[in-house]
RNA sequence: GCGAAAGUGGCGGAAUUGGCAGACGCGCUGGACUUAGGAUCCAGUGGCCCAAAGCCGUGCGGGUUCGAGUCCCGCCUUUCGCACCA
C-alpha cells in the first residue's frame, strides 16, 4: 500500500490528457451539443488561486457534462490586446507582443497544472493578425451600415493612461482601470452606435431567464429607458422655442419655471442682452470646466437668464434659469421645472425662491402622490394649488396620455422614449490594439481600407517612450499611405480599438478559428450558439456583456447568425479574498508576507503590531496565494476540491491555508480506502444486517448521494455536492471499519470515484487505472440513482409527549398511520395531525404536545 | 437618498414545500502512534451546568401556527448596485 502522492500521479495524467487531446471536438460531428465558456482572460502573467476558482469551476462542470454524454465544447483563448502590455514595454523595455506571448505560455501551463481540459485546437489570441483582421472587417461592416461613425463630443480622458475611455469605463468619475480622476475633453473620436440598439438590448433582458437578476438590473439601469414626451416652450422675445423632455407631462400645470443646461446652444441667445453677460459667462465656464464629479459635489446652483418662456398649458410666462443640475447629454438639455412634484426642482425652487404649484387632477382633491417625490409631502407654505383643466379627475396614466395627445394635436412636441445609454466610444490613443482600418485623404475625405487589404497590420518596430501620443502616429511607414480611391498621398488612422471590441464576438470565432476567408462559419455558428453556459466575474455585468449582446445583434442583422442573445445562461463566480497586513507605523503601507511574524495569533513586524485587512488578492497588498507551492505540496485535486468546497461559488470567499488541509485529508482517505478495497478479499454477500456494518445502508446512501450530487451540479451548489461526497466516503469508511466485506462495497466506492471525478480528476483516473489492472472494468459515465433504493427500509419512530420520551418503535418505511398511533400507547384521546408529505408527524392532544419523530 | 441581497457556533457554511437547527469541513480539547509532530488515526466539541436531568439558543421587537432559521408586520446592522437621467 502506498500513500497518496498527488505530485507523482498528477503530471502523468495531465500529460496523457494532453497527448490524447481528449477535449478536442469536431464541431461538425453529430451529438447533443453543449457550449461551455469561461470568459477568456487577459494574459497578465501569473494566475493565482482566485483565478483558479473561476476555471476550476468551469472545468468541473465541463467534465460533468462529458460524463453525461453531451457533445461539450470548452474552448479557451486570450484577450491579448491591452494597456498593461504597453506599460510593461515602457517600464521594462520588453515589446508588448513578447510580454503578452510569454504570459500566454505561462498561463497555459498553469491551466494544465490545474488539470483543466480545454480544446486547444481552437485557441485564439486577439493580438494575432488572423483574429484582429476580422475585428477590422466587422468595423467596416458597421461603418457601411452607419453604425460606426466619427464624431466630436465631450469625452472622458484619462490623464494617467493618456487615452479616452468609454462611459462604461468611468466609475464614480474615475478611470475604471487606474483610478485617476477622468477629465472631460472635446475631441473627434470613433463611436459605435449602440444607442440604435438600446430598445432591443433592454427588451432582450426579459428573455434571459437564466441570468442573475442583479446583472439584468444593472444593464437595465445602464440603458435607462424612459417613456415620456417632448414639449416645446415658446420664448416670445426670441421668437424661438426650447424643447424639454419629461416623463410626467401631467404635471405641466405646475411647471413654474424652466431650467436649461449651461452648455445648451440656446444659452448664447438667451443671455446676449443680459446686463451682466460677462458675469454669467464666467459662471457658465466655471461649470463647464468642472469634472462631472465636482459638478455634483457643488450642489445645485443656477442663474436667471432674464428671459421667459410660455407654459403651453397655463399660458403663463415662466422664468428661464440656467442650472448645473441639468445635463446636456440627457434628454434635450432643458427641463420644465415642477417644484411641487419633483425633488430636484423643489430644492432648486426653494434655494432661489421660485413659485410652487400643486397640480390637482382628481375632482378638486389632492393628487395621488404615491409616485411623486418628497417635495410634495413637504407641503411648502408657498405652494398653491392650480387648476389642471383638461386632466382634472384623471388618474396619472390617463392624464399623461391626454396631455401627450394634446401636445401632438397642437404640434408642439411628441411622445418620446429616451435612453441614458450613450454611444460606445471605441478609439484609443494607444498602440497595443486593433488598428482602425480607416484612411484620411485630403481630396476624398474618410476612406475605409478595402477588404482585400485587410488586415491592417500593427507594425512591431515602434519605440515605447511613455510620452503623450500614440507611438503609431510616429511610425511613418504606417501613417503615410496612398488613398485607396484616388491613389494620392493620405494618412492612416492611428487610433486603435477598445479591446472590448475584440471580446464582443470571440465566442463565435471559436467555432471556426482558422478560417481565413470569413469571420466565422455561419452554419456551424448557428448550430453551436448561443453559449449554453457562460462563466465570468461580475465586473463585466455592464461592459463586456452589454457590448457582446450589442455586437451579437449586429451580426444577426448582417445576416451572419440566427442568434440574438449570445449567452443563454450566465454565472458570476465570487472573488477569493485573503488577509494582507498594513503597518500603522509606516503610513499604513502593505507589508510583504515574509516580513510578517505571527505571535500569539497577532501579526507583527519587529515591535509593531500590524493591522490585518481582508481583500482581493493583488501583488501590491502581498496577499496573493500562488498555486505552485500549493499544488506541489497537496496537489491540484486538493486545490480544486478546496476551492469549490470553501463557499457557495457565487459568494466571495476568504482563503484559509488551514482549510486546504481538510480537502487534502478527504482525498487521502478516499485514496487509502481504494487501496484497501483493492487488497481485500470481498465476499459475495456478507451483510450482517445492522448498523455501520450493513451493506444495504451503504447502498442506500450511495443512491441518495448520486441524486444529491446530480441535482447540486445543475444548481451550481458545488460546496454541498462535495460535502455529500464526504458523507458517502464517511459511510463507506464506517462500513469498512465495522468489518464489512460485501462485494457491493466495491460498487459503492466506484460510484464515489465517478461522482468525485469532476472535482478530483487525477486521483480518480489513477484509481480507475489501478482497478482496471486488477481486472475490474469500470465506466466513466455519470451514474444514475435508483429511486427505490434511496429511502431507508426501516425507520425508528420516537414518540415524545410534551418533550418527554414516551416510546420508541421500529417500523417499515413509510410508516402507516395505525402504526404511529400504536406507538403512542397512551390513554388520552388523540387527534392525528399530519403535516405535508413529510414523515415527521405531530399528534396534538388538547393541553399536550405529542411529537412523533421519525428517524 | 433610492433599489436589491443578506444577518445561523470560535470560523467557512448546511437545513426541497414551515417539521430533530448547526450537515460537511476548519479550528479547538483529549487520547493513540511516535525521538519528534506543524504527519496520521480515534473520540469530543452551540451556550448554561462537575455531570445527568433540564433550560436557553438562527440580528432585535411583535404576530400567524400544534410547530417558525424558514411565513407576515415593524426596527437595527452589513454588503452590493444606482445616484441630479427630468
Amino acid at each position: 500500500m502506498s500513500p497518496y502522492r498527488p505530485s507523482e500521479i498528477e503530471p502523468k495524467w495531465q500529460q496523457k490528457w494532453s497527448d490524447a487531446r481528449v477535449a478536442e471536438i469536431d464541431v461538425a460531428a453529430p451529438g447533443d451539443k453543449l457550449y461551455m465558456l469561461n470568459m477568456f482572460p487577459y494574459p497578465s502573467g501569473d494566475l493565482h488561486v482566485g483565478h483558479g476558482r473561476n476555471y476550476i469551476l468551469g472545468d468541473a462542470l465541463y467534465r460533468y457534462f462529458r460524463m453525461q454524454g453531451r457533445a461539450a465544447l470548452n474552448p479557451m483563448g486570450w484577450d491579448a490586446f491591452g494597456l498593461p502590455a504597453e506599460n510593461a514595454a515602457i517600464k521594462r523595455g520588453i515589446h508588448p507582443r513578447q510580454w503578452t506571448m510569454s504570459n500566454i505560455v505561462r498561463e497555459k501551463k498553469q491551466f494544465q497544472r490545474w488539470g483543466i481540459l480545454y480544446d486547444w485546437s481552437k485557441e485564439i489570441a486577439s493580438c494575432h493578425p488572423g483574429y484582429y483582421k476580422w475585428n477590422q472587417w466587422l468595423f467596416l461592416k458597421l461603418y457601411e451600415r452607419g453604425l460606426a461613425y466619427r464624431g466630436t463630443a465631450p469625452v472622458n480622458w484619462c490623464p494617467e493612461d493618456k487615452t479616452v475611455l468609454a462611459n462604461e469605463q468611468v466609475v464614480d468619475g474615475k478611470c475604471e482601470r487606474c483610478g485617476a480622476v477622468v477629465e472631460q475633453k472635446e475631441l473627434a473620436q470613433w463611436f459605435l452606435k449602440i444607442t440604435d440598439y438600446a430598445d432591443r438590448l433592454d427588451a432582450g433582458l426579459d428573455k434571459l431567464e437564466n441570468w442573475p437578476d442583479k446583472v439584468k438590473t444593472m444593464q437595465r439601469n445602464w440603458i435607462g429607458r424612459s417613456v415620456g414626451c417632448d414639449i416645446e416652450f415658446e420664448v416670445p422675445t426670441l421668437g424661438r422655442s426650447i424643447r424639454v423632455f419629461t416623463t410626467r407631462p401631467d404635471t405641466i400645470y405646475g411647471a413654474t419655471f424652466m431650467v436649461v443646461a449651461p452648455e445648451h446652444p440656446i444659452v448664447a441667445d438667451l443671455i446676449a442682452d443680459h446686463p451682466d453677460r460677462a458675469g454669467l459667462e464666467a459662471w457658465i465656464n466655471g461649470v463647464r470646466n468642472q469634472s462631472s464629479l465636482e459638478r455634483q459635489e457643488a450642489g445645485k446652483e443656477g442663474r436667471f437668464t432674464g428671459k421667459h418662456a410660455r407654459n403651453p398649458f397655463t399660458n403663463e410666462l415662466i422664468p428661464i434659469w440656467l442650472g448645473n443640475f441639468v445635463l446636456m447629454q440627457y434628454g434635450t438639455g432643458a427641463i420644465m421645472a415642477v417644484p411641487a412634484h419633483d425633488q430636484r426642482d423643489f430644492e432648486f425652487a426653494r434655494q432661489y425662491g421660485l413659485p410652487m404649484r400643486i397640480v390637482i387632477t382628481k375632482g378638486g382633491e389632492l393628487p395621488d402622490v404615491s409616485a411623486m417625490t418628497e417635495a410634495y409631502t413637504v407641503k411648502d407654505e408657498s405652494a398653491v394649488a392650480v387648476d389642471s383643466d383638461i386632466i382634472t379627475g384623471l388618474a396619472a396614466p390617463k392624464a399623461i396620455d391626454r396631455i401627450c395627445g394634446e401636445v401632438e394635436k397642437r404640434r408642439i412636441g411628441k411622445r418620446m422614449i429616451r435612453y441614458r445609454l450613450r454611444d460606445w466610444l471605441i478609439s484609443r490613443q494607444r498602440y497595443w490594439g486593433t488598428p482602425i482600418p480607416m484612411i484620411y485623404c485630403d481630396r476624398c475625405g474618410l476612406v475605409p481600407v478595402p477588404e482585400k487589404d485587410l488586415p491592417v497590420e500593427l507594425p512591431l518596430d515602434v519605440p515605447f517612450t511613455g510620452r503623450e501620443g500614440n507611438p503609431l502616429a510616429k511610425h511613418d511607414a504606417f501613417v503615410n499611405v496612398k488613398c485607396p480611391q484616388c491613389r494620392g498621398a493620405a494618412r492612416r488612422e492611428t487610433d486603435t480599438m477598445d479591446t472590448f471590441v475584440d471580446s464582443s464576438w470571440y465566442y463565435a470565432r471559436f467555432i471556426s478559428p482558422r478560417d481565413d476567408t470569413k469571420i466565422f462559419d455561419t452554419k456551424m455558428v448557428n448550430r453551436w450558439l448561443p453559449v449554453d453556459q457562460y462563466i465570468g466575474g461580475i465586473e463585466h455585468a455592464i461592459l463586456h456583456l452589454l457590448y457582446a449582446r450589442f455586437i451579437c445583434r449586429v451580426l444577426h442583422d448582417l445576416g451572419l447568425t440566427e442568434v440574438e442573445e449570445p449567452f443563454t445562461r450566465l454565472f458570476n463566480q465570487g472573488m477569493i479574498t485573503k488577509e494582507g497586513y498594513r503597518d500603522p507605523s509606516q503610513n499604513n503601507s502593505w507589508v510583504p508576507l515574509n516580513e510578517v511574524e505571527m505571535r500569539g495569533g497577532k501579526a507583527f513586524r519587529g515591535p509593531t503590531e500590524l493591522v490585518p485587512e481582508v481583500g482581493k488578492m493583488s501583488k501590491s497588498r502581498f496577499n496573493v496565494v500562488p498555486p505552485d507551492e500549493l499544488i506541489e505540496r497537496y496537489g491540484a485535486d486538493t486545490e480544486r476540491v478546496y476551492t469549490l468546497f470553501i463557499a457557495p461559488p457565487e459568494k466571495e470567499a476568504a482563503w484559509s491555508d488551514e482549510g486546504v488541509v481538510g480537502a487534502y485529508r478527504f482525498l487521502g482517505r478516499v485514496w487509502n480506502m481504494g487501496e484497501q478495497i483493492l487488497s481485500s478479499v470481498l465476499g459475495p454477500r456478507s451483510s450482517d444486517g445492522n448498523g455501520a456494518g450493513d451493506i444495504e445502508r451503504v447502498i442506500r446512501k450511495m443512491h441518495r448521494t448520486i441524486d444529491a450530487v446530480t441535482r447540486r451540479f445543475d444548481r451550481f451548489e458545488f460546496n454541498t455536492a462535495i460535502s455529500a461526497l464526504m458523507e458517502l466516503s464517511n459511510t463507506i469508511g464506517e462500513y469498512m471499519a465495522a468489518g464489512g466485506r460485501d462485494a457491493r462495497l466495491r460498487d459503492a466506492f466506484t460510484v464515489l470515484l465517478q461522482l468525485l471525478h469532476p472535482f478530483a480528476p487525477h486521483l480518480t483516473e489513477e484509481m480507475w487505472a489501478m482497478f482496471a489492472k486488477k481486472g475490474f472494468i469500470l465506466t466513466s459515465a455519470w451514474p444514475i440513482a435508483d429511486e427505490s433504493l434511496m429511502q431507508e427500509d426501516f425507520v425508528t419512530i420516537v414518540v415524545q409527549v410534551n418533550g418527554k420520551l414516551r416510546g420508541q418503535i421500529e417500523v417499515p418505511n413509510p410508516p402507516e398511520e395505525g402504526v404511529v398511533m400504536a406507538a403512542v400507547q397512551s390513554n388520552e384521546k388523540i387527534q392525528t395531525w399530519v403535516a405535508g408529505k413529510k414523515v415527521v408527524k405531530t399528534i396534538y392532544v388538547p393541553g399536550k404536545l405529542v411529537n412523533v419523530v421519525v428517524r
